[in-house]
DNA sequence: TGCCAGGCCTTCC
DNA sequence: GGAAGGCATGGC
């Protein structure tokens, strides 16, 4: 792993060069995140309680951020920045051919460290949905509900927190376009505010068990399960199925044949172990990117 | 226009 | 415990 160097140049734009294996576009434009998009050179998100703009050149990437405030550290943590990537995508190309492909096609995507409670709500709302509708809900949201920043002559509007969102009605998250995802919404709100249940807590828990404890949250089934704790809580032995992985790994693995979830499920676990979530997310992103059906 | 979307819940067996 | 049907709405 290559050491990074950091500076900041005049215009107080924060840099950051040799880094191993970053792909912004692959990256935050993959699936796993809903809340950026492309702005010219760069790539404008609002992730917790920052907004980033973020450009890349080669290995090195400029970012400018509200506030300034810990912002390096931030975006190390965020990026996942301390974790050396190459040696996961060698060992995962390494699975199979299958995978060597995959690696090679999205080379630099890196998981993100994102925040529980935002992924929870999100992927909530993802369910029997197309991206484009679920990141206009997560904003509608955030506007309606979240904290709001000005930056750079823009605003710009955080997610709600679980106090905030517990002000919202149906009729409000309706009007966000959660339709029928609405009513989980609002039960899944209530239950983590009045209990004051601490997402962070899965962390350490046994995989199964950290599993069992989010779906008993209304509208989290196994797959909204394992894409919290993928995206959020460092779980990389997780292995979201949905329907793309489902064609994917049917089709690569299966002969085509159509195989239950649960099968599926324990396959890839046996096989990809704890490097089962990063597989997933080279796969997901390569099938989709191909429309492979 | 009709099919489909990063599934889940409920019902029924 | 497993299969089947329903679900709101917008993208393509």
């Amino acid at each position: 792993m290559s050491q990074i160097t950091i500076s900041y140049s005049s215009n107080n734009l924060l840099s950051l060069s040799g880094i191993d294996s970053l792909n912004l576009h692959h990256t935050l434009m993959c699936g796993q995140a809903f809340r950026w998009k492309k702005d010219g050179d760069f790539y404008i998100g609002v992730v917790k309680e920052h907004v980033l703009k973020v450009r890349q050149e080669g290995d090195s990437i400029e970012v400018k951020g509200y506030p300034k405030e810990g912002l390096e550290a931030f975006v190390f943590d965020y990026f996942d920045l301390n974790k050396d990537y190459s040696e996961i995508e060698d060992k995962v190309s390494s699975f199979d051919e299958h995978l060597a492909t995959a690696v090679a096609f999205g080379k630099g995507l890196r998981l993100l460290r994102q925040d529980p409670w935002e992924c929870l709500i999100s992927f909530i709302i993802s369910a029997r949905n197309n991206i484009p509708c679920i990141r206009r809900s997560i904003e509608a949201i955030s506007m309606r509900y979240g904290d709001r920043y000005e930056f750079e002559g823009g605003f710009y509007y955080l997610f709600p927190s679980p106090a905030q969102l517990s002000q919202a009605s149906l009729e409000g998250l309706l009007e966000c376009g959660t339709a029928f995802r609405g009513k989980y919404i609002i039960e899944t709100v209530k239950r983590v505010f009045e209990s004051g249940i601490d997402l962070e807590e899965l962390r350490d828990m046994e995989l199964t068990e950290a599993r069992k404890v989010l779906m008993e949250f209304k509208g989290v089934g196994e797959k909204v399960a394992d894409c919290v704790l993928l995206f959020a809580l460092q779980r990389y032995e997780a292995f979201p199925i949905d329907i793309w992985i489902n064609r994917v790994m049917r089709r690569l693995y299966f002969d085509g044949k159509e195989v239950s979830l649960k099968k599926m499920q324990e396959y890839a676990q046996e096989r990809f172990r704890e490097y089962a979530g990063y597989a997933q997310e080279y796969l997901y992103y390569w099938a989709r990117s191909n429309q492979l059906s």
